[in-house]
DNA sequence: AGGAATGATTCAAT
DNA sequence: ATTGAATCATTCCT
């Protein structure tokens, strides 16, 4: 449409002294002077151009009547030839754009959360994953994942519906018939409408299949970039999501008290290293029924803590020096153990200066 | 409401 | 990879 208007204001009615109009002129069947001819070519361009305001019934009538007109092969060749003259400044920038590494970066990242990509399975498994790092307690765990996996398969059929609109299927040219095998979509529809339209203007206006190709290769440029937009904010939806529900930070659930009385008899019965094993450490997650990663992280906070303010353990640690003291007497009468506490804050020497083959002790 | 307690995360050092 | 340290975000307690 812009090439007509272009085409028609840039040579205009000029067009008549246009030599190849001339020829084709002669061959004309009618017309005896040439200033008949003129109001002929005229006329002719005249409505051509104001075809646009006419309302369809009437538009359609008006093509018809053109498409008819003897003057009308004429006019075609004549632009046709400036087609071919002007047709070479247009620079046929065939760029075949590379993989944006952003959209591959989108794409990359919805597969991995389990949204783009293989059915539900790779949701949910996507979900766990996430829920396992983020360490769930049990409990209401459950209850938190299907929430999360609810809303994510929201987001996942959203995406999906949406990218299939925009979606451009590679085009099959099977012998000739573009169209039949297209999923039917906002890009595909649009695509083949457009081309139906440029194919039905050809029969009026020169096109050539380029043209057509470029045309179509704009369209789907446009309606990647409409995928893009989608996938980004989509993206942005599973981060907030995420942030929500599985950053453990905001799902913090004190450990129940049974879970701590374990770990801190085991701390204040090892105050000399209280860096507990591979094995110890498993076998205190399967008493606690917490993971192993949880274990690791009540001893790290709960050394520098008792680190920072000794003074304020004291109680806590004489009370589970005590404690097991007294159930170290009561199962085994024997008077052995060098892990005797009579003195229990005595045994606390975590950080205090004594001799020791452990780590480190600063 | 506000501070203490607490589990998790991050980051640098080893 | 593990640890200490600082910090965050939530829960508990008064």
């Amino acid at each position: 449409m812009d090439d007509q208007t272009r085409l028609m204001h840039s040579h205009g009615v000029g067009m008549a002294g246009h030599p190849g109009l001339a020829q084709h002129m002669q061959d004309g069947t009618a017309g005896t002077d040439g200033e008949g001819r003129k109001q002929d070519i005229g006329d002719i361009l005249q409505q051509i151009m104001t075809i646009t305001d006419q309302s369809l019934d009437e538009a359609q009538a008006r093509k018809h009547a053109l498409n008819c007109h003897r003057m009308k092969p004429a006019l075609f060749n004549v632009l046709c030839e400036i087609k071919e003259k002007t047709v070479l400044s247009i620079r046929g920038g065939q760029e075949e754009e590379p993989p944006d590494p952003q959209l591959m970066r989108l794409d990359n990242m919805l597969l991995a959360e389990g949204v783009a990509g293989p059915e539900k399975g790779g949701g949910s498994a996507a979900a766990a994953a996430a829920a396992a790092a983020a360490g769930g307690v049990g409990a209401d765990n459950s209850t938190e994942h299907s929430d999360y996996r609810a809303k994510l398969s929201q987001i996942r059929q959203i995406y999906h519906t949406e990218l299939e609109k925009y979606e451009q299927l590679e085009i099959v040219s099977t012998g000739g018939g573009y169209g039949q095998n297209l999923k039917k979509n906002a890009c595909n529809e649009f695509t083949t409408h457009v081309m139906n339209l440029l194919r039905e203007q050809s029969r009026t206006r020169p096109i050539s299949p380029k043209e057509i190709e470029r045309m179509v290769s704009i369209i789907h440029r446009k309606f990647n970039s409409i995928q893009m937009q989608l996938k980004q904010s989509t993206c942005e939806a599973v981060m907030i999501l995420r942030s929500r529900f599985l950053d453990a930070r905001r799902k913090r659930r004190n450990f129940n008290k049974q879970a701590t009385e374990i770990l801190n008899e085991y701390f204040y019965s090892h105050l000399s290293n209280p860096y507990p094993s591979e094995e110890a450490k498993e076998e205190l997650a399967k008493k606690c029924s917490i993971t192993m990663s949880q274990v690791s992280n009540w001893f790290g906070n709960k050394r520098i803590r008792y680190k920072k303010n000794i003074g304020k353990f004291q109680e806590e640690a004489n009370m589970y020096a005590a404690r097991t003291a007294v159930s170290a007497t009561s199962v085994s009468a024997q008077g052995s153990q060098a892990n005797s506490p009579s003195t229990p804050n005595s045994a606390g020497g975590y950080p205090s200066p004594c001799y020791q083959p452990d780590r480190r002790i600063q």
